[in-house]
RNA sequence: GGAGAGGUGGCUGAGUGGCCUAUAGCGCCGGCUUGCUAAGCCGGUGUACGGGGUUUUCCCGUACCGAGGGUUCGAAUCCCUCCCUCUCCGCCA
């Protein structure tokens, strides 16, 4: 969330960030609910001090005198709650159409109307020329037993899978390598709830305008299984004041992740780079509001990412997303793709965002400075490992003539010591 | 799912309609005193929004006692709904 304060002294920043987004957005609006706003409060605010002497004078009066003054103030209640009524419609409106504005786009985020105009700024590693006709993760998947999404889609529709034998354990290899690697740099590894209340999607940005992407139970309960560990690791502190001797809070969390993929039928239709859901770990920053240290952060996560891609020796870019392709939450974002044979291509991988306060604003997570000032935070996410997708840049990038994959050391220790999975295919 | 008990400030905990401007203690901050440590004494100690100002440290108003409604001139206190915690029973991985 936008601080009201910056649309009242500058809405002509506000918007130019949003024309930047290629989001359409009218401050007009705004800008008069908050002028009635805050007039109706001043009005209230007299009202219910007149109402409040009044009623102190009636416990003070004598007994008899009571009823005469009570009655007198019984008809000064009227119109002091028709305001109310309309002071909290106006706020009302208000706080929903706040909730809409999205954050102003940092400088070095490039213009640019959707991902076709991302910007590549780093490239890493050779992508592999096969001297074999080399297999798709699909069909190395099916002709190891790895992959089953046949029966995925019979139990729980299109987009689901089966992982069986060795794929399945190199997922769980894959989760603790980069859990492991977070937590020897500091991290604190969390295990989370994936179902959230829905004003915890609302904190951190998803909600509104991203209701379609989540499954939402049944009016019996509130809640909507997240996306992300993002989700419920960053709202962790939620309506609280951290001590400055606390922060920067760094947090690592494996979790399941669920997406609906609505609207996207048609792309991705092959294998397991677009699926209902996988397994992620997610690295989540919490710190002072401090622009600079912010981007510090920033670049240290995309680090993180880099060093376990580097460990796995998974070819990869990383492009500075420009504004267009920016969510609404974003002050930038860097997405990691890594090499995908199948694709021929670099995929989306990794996607490492900065927010300066937008999440912490809604979320009421807030610290106290040296001087005792309270201020929101600054948080920042980013993938460490992804399950499907890198699995599909590993076994693909890895595969040999025969059909066997091959294990880079870094994770071998999670998968017995052995240095290749898989059985010879002929 | 059934029955019961609860939710008050950083923490503990009092408060059953006006004396609440929310006791008290602990913690924390500042000061004083004391030959160290310790103890004692005095003062201060929430958040948000709005208004004003001599515009970083001030003043005023309003709101906030789990959340939201209601009753009342007046609600931490009474009523309703919901959320959460604990105990017991049932069910259950």
């Amino acid at each position: 969330m936008i601080d009201i304060k910056l649309i009242r002294t500058n809405p002509a920043l506000v918007e130019a960030g949003a024309r930047k987004k290629r989001i359409a957005l009218d401050l007009s609006r705004i800008v008069e609910l908050d002028n009635k706003s805050r007039a109706m409060q001043q009005d209230i605010d007299r009202m219910r001090a007149e109402q409040n002497a009044a009623a102190k004078l009636i416990g003070k009066a004598a007994p008899e005198e009571r009823a005469k003054l009570a009655e007198e103030a019984k008809r000064a209640k009227g119109a002091l709650k028709e305001l109310e009524d309309a002071y909290g419609a106006c706020e009302a409106e208000l706080k929903a159409a706040l909730l809409r504005v999205p954050n102003i786009p940092a400088e070095a985020v490039p213009e640019g109307k959707d991902d076709s105009e991302n910007v590549e700024v780093k490239r890493w590693g050779m992508p592999r020329s096969f001297d074999f006709p080399f297999r798709d993760h699909i069909a190395l998947g099916e002709a190891q037993d790895w992959i089953d999404v046949e029966r995925g889609a019979r139990i729980a529709g299109s987009r689901n899978y089966f992982l069986k034998g060795d794929l399945s354990l190199l997922e769980g290899a894959m989760m603790r390598f980069a859990l492991e690697r977070m937590v020897a740099k500091g991290f604190t590894s969390l295990s989370v709830p994936t179902l959230v209340r829905s004003d915890v999607m609302v904190g951190t940005g998803y909600f509104p305008g991203g209701e379609e992407q989540a499954y939402r139970c049944d009016e019996r309960d509130d809640l909507c299984l997240v996306g992300t560990a993002e989700v419920p690791v960053t709202a962790l502190h939620q309506d609280e004041i951290l001590k400055l001797s606390e922060l920067p809070k760094l947090y690592v969390a494996l979790s399941s992740c669920y997406r609906r993929e609505a609207g996207t039928y048609g792309k991705d239709t092959r294998g397991l780079y677009r699926v209902h859901q996988f397994q992620k770990v997610e690295q989540v920053v919490l710190d002072i509001a401090d622009p600079q240290r912010s981007i510090e952060h920033h670049e240290m996560i995309v680090r993180n990412a880099e060093d376990v891609l580097q460990a796995l020796e998974l070819p990869y870019r990383i492009v500075n997303v420009c504004g267009g392709d920016l969510g609404a939450p974003q002050i930038q974002k860097f997405d990691i793709e890594t090499w995908m044979p199948s694709r021929n291509n670099y995929g989306e991988t990794h996607s490492a965002s900065r927010f300066h306060d937008y999440q912490a604003r809604r979320l009421s997570m807030r610290y106290r400075d040296a001087e005792g000032k309270v201020h929101f935070c600054h948080t920042l996410n980013n993938t460490v490992a992804a399950s499907v997708r890198m699995l599909i840049a590993l076994i693909e990038n890895h595969q040999a003539a025969d059909g066997r994959v091959w294990l880079p050391p870094a994770l071998r220790p999670y998968m017995g010591g052995r240095e290749w999975i898989g059985k010879v295919l002929s």
